[in-house]
DNA sequence: TGCCTGATTGCCT
DNA sequence: GGCAATCAGGCAA
């Protein structure tokens, strides 16, 4: 992929928070056997560890959460509400613990083949939330791990950042579904983007 | 071992 | 707006 730069490792290891903060704008994309589908990230959520009492990295390491206390960069998978994935970056300081909650994408590429996987569904009803954009790019348990690789490598799941210009304002909120720690304002989202959730922009 | 809850979605009214 | 689907983890017994 022309016009894309590449992550370096270093950008995973800061405050989970900078980094779900930073993954806005930038391009996910999911190279699989059935071709690749992807988008614009446009809301994500931060979780932390041991300080955090809303994240699954809470009440330490067990084998579910184990991908958040390892190497940042790599991909956290989990199965929720006995239907759903939700994707997630591991992101976090050195001897720390922490992930971003991928919610919504912008869809870009691939779109045929997101329709296809999502049941017909179309338009803002293929990313606009955590469990639909893992249904989307066919994210599923086996990703668990899984490392984020350049663009360029048009392998597994690729993130990056467009050479394209971009423009947007970031928005933070609440994280949603949460009851503790609400006061934390860790839900980032691009002002404005109809392809943020529903439940997304209900909150302010 | 069993019960309860949940970082969700989609269908039904 | 309500609620069922459906299961892994956490916790009590």
């Amino acid at each position: 992929m022309k016009g894309f730069s590449s992550v370096p490792a270093s950008f995973f290891c800061r405050d989970t928070a900078e980094v779900a903060r930073d993954l806005l704008g930038m391009w996910l994309v999911n190279f699989s056997v059935e071709g690749c589908a992807g988008g614009i990230i446009v809301e994500t959520e931060a979780y932390r560890g041991a300080e955090d009492p809303a994240s699954h990295a809470y009440r330490g390491e067990t084998r579910r959460n184990r991908a958040m206390f390892g190497e940042p960069g790599k991909a956290y998978v989990y199965f929720i509400y006995g239907n759903h994935f939700c994707l997630n970056v591991v992101a976090h300081p050195p001897g720390k613990a922490g992930a971003v909650l991928l919610r919504a994408l912008e869809p870009r590429i691939g779109v045929e083949l997101m329709e296809n996987r999502r049941g017909g569904k179309s338009g803002k009803e293929l990313c606009n939330g955590p469990g639909k954009l893992c249904c989307a790019l066919g994210v599923d348990r086996s990703y668990y791990g899984m490392p984020f690789r350049p663009l360029c490598e048009r392998k597994g799941l690729g993130l990056g950042k467009s050479g394209h210009k971009y423009e947007y304002e970031i928005e933070c909120g609440p994280r949603i579904g949460i009851k503790l720690a609400r006061e934390a304002r860790l839900r980032f989202w691009i002002k404005g983007n109809p392809y943020v959730s529903k439940l997304g922009r209900a909150f302010r």
